[in-house]
DNA sequence: TGGAAATGAAACGCATCCGTAACGATTGTT
DNA sequence: AACAATCGTTACGGATGCGTTTCATTTCCA
């Protein structure tokens, strides 16, 4: 699988998964959100605000704002960190893995044809 | 080559790129501009606005917007089309190209990791 | 030639996002 | 107990994007 993809195949796959992302647009994150929901999947818990903003090097309101949205989707949650009603935990959610498994999906059958 | 990537490799490999997009963020383009800049610099001219408004399934106002805020950035130019001067073919800059080449490298070189 | 069709842009109202600067709540420290 | 530090959120002003509608320009065609 350490095949590098040269020039010309990493962009007709990232345009293809683009393109499709854009047709089937239910959601319709941002860069920034998408970076932020596939950090809280892929990455080990806790993930806590301040945790995901140094990660993604952007200030907190922007990770705050990010789970309003997001999260009025459904797509993660907030939970109070009760060892420190300090912190917030950002979890995932069912309908946030559909979401990413619907994204790897397409990835992976784009991934096919190049 | 044609070897489709796993859930996890797929979503790695987008998680990685994006994070890359995020940190460096000179430009910070929406989902639908790198769409229409793909599309530019991926398929063969000419593009018009209709054109690419039908192709991205979006409204002409979304495109021309798009090119605004891209020609800003010098990414992309705009031209009127002598031959019938209604239209506006949108062309690629040399900016747009080492943007996209620089994109390239950062998906080759993270599907080298996975 | 005169009216219909097509193209891209501009106008409008609305929603969202950003960065900075505050703020309340909670915890740590002395 | 009092004060400082930390955390996430909210407030604010400004910028940007969207969809729909309207417009000016250009071309087509009867």
């Amino acid at each position: 699988m350490a095949i590098p993809l040269g020039t010309a195949q990493a962009l007709k796959l990232w345009h293809d998964v683009n393109l499709a992302q854009v047709h089937v647009d239910e959601a319709d994150l941002s860069t920034r959100q998408i970076s932020i929901l596939l950090t809280i999947y892929m990455e080990a818990p806790p993930h806590t605000i301040r945790d995901l903003a140094k990660k993604l090097h952007v200030s907190k309101p922007v990770i705050t704002r990010a789970l309003d949205s997001m999260g009025k989707l459904d797509l993660v949650t907030r939970r109070r960190d009760e060892t420190d009603r300090r912190n917030v935990l950002v979890q995932r959610t069912v309908k946030g893995a559909l979401y990413l498994d619907r994204l790897a999906d397409l990835i992976g059958a784009h991934s096919k044809n190049l």
